[in-house]
DNA sequence: TGTACATCAGTGAACGCGCGTTCACTGATGTAC
DNA sequence: TGTACATCAGTGAACGCGCGTTCACTGATGTAC
């Protein structure tokens, strides 16, 4: 058995940054947004809090690459869906926003801070493309969809804003509670039971 | 001239409660809701920080006050659009639409605090009723809504949430800045571009 | 009408807390030759 | 292969800051008689 088998701790933690940003994220979970300090942060990794500026750029930095993370996980949610949904359009558009209403629900804290404009910093390239792949899901489900019967040239991006706005709007008032009373009362509705039936051309 | 004319500070505010609220709303505006704090708001009325504790319970009960005024005035808004709309239905519904979003963009700070669980108490009964007014609107425009051809017992209320998603998933999204780069691109949406024309029972 | 007294509303100093930042440092790693 | 040296990654103490809370207090108001 040479030295060099026997476990010693690094001074070097050669992941750190991988490390702090699930670490963030298991904050995120338990503690939630207010709690997400870089003192928390590093604490939990086991290192000093001073640690995190050699990899980011401060606490927005570090926010911001959270939030990066929590895009991929996004769009992984809604694919996941997808490669277990019946093929039929209608189908595949109810699954995917079932994966974007489950992650919510499931990672209420994350998401938050993914369209949090105080605490992420949106010009970040890596963040922007993270979102991208998560807005590629939702374009690809509202495609062709016959929502207005209308052929005008935007009509595309405008069903894919609809979409989005009805499947995010639902998630965010269901992370709030559905502020208003007299819209919990009653079976409890899921998306799906709140989405016309559009169609779709062809 | 007697002594009684003559200007005096008095030692008690008279209506500090009220003026709390307001200050909190102007500091909300100008400088957003982390700066939302009992020394601030104490400060921009000209009181001392513990005075607020004879009105409040901390600063989380002063917050849901001024979250309480927030919905006061998003229902107001949301009024005034309708009233100056065009009497048909569909005209009332857009006009109610874009109240909600306009309240939103105008105060995206108040609106945000409204939403947030973090911040407020959600079951204060002065909120709730406040919460109840706005819904109340949105609800108004949602009556006999032929959104699924359904007559289904709970079609009416589904119709509401699902408006009431899409409105306010628009509305967020706009705060966001719509985090995907593709959803602003070319002409600048509104909430009426991308809301379907569901059409009215009878 | 006047007096005594309880209650209400606001003061201001002090406290402890967690925060992000700064700074001089040190150990680990990489590279030029 | 070895040496020198620059750079990288993390340390830990110290700092100042704004925060909400506590506390003894005082001035103003209301009420009983």
């Amino acid at each position: 058995m040479t030295p060099s088998d026997q476990p010693k701790k690094p001074y070097h933690h050669g992941a750190l940054k991988q490390a702090l940003v699930l670490a963030g994220i298991e904050i995120l979970e338990s503690e939630g947004l207010a709690a997400l300090s870089l003192r928390a942060i590093a604490a939990r990794v086991g290192v000093s809090h001073t640690a995190p500026k050699n990899h980011f750029d401060g606490l927005r930095g570090l926010r911001t690459a959270i939030a990066t993370e929590g895009f991929v996980r996004h769009a992984a949610f809604m694919r996941e869906g997808l490669s277990i949904s019946a093929p039929s359009r209608k189908a595949r558009q109810e699954a995917a926003m079932q994966g974007y209403v489950r992650f919510a629900t499931t990672h209420p804290h994350l998401f938050r801070l993914m369209f949090s404009t105080e605490d992420c910093s949106f010009d970040d390239p890596a963040l922007l493309e993270a979102a991208r792949q998560s807005y590629a899901v939702l374009a690809g489900i509202s495609e062709r969809l016959d929502w207005d019967k209308s052929s005008a040239p935007d009509a595309q991006r405008r069903a894919e804003l609809m979409l989005w706005s009805m499947v995010h709007g639902f998630a965010t008032l269901a992370l709030a509670g559905y502020v208003w009373p007299e819209a919990s009362t009653g079976v409890p509705l899921t998306i799906t039971q709140i989405m016309p039936d559009f169609g779709y051309l062809e």
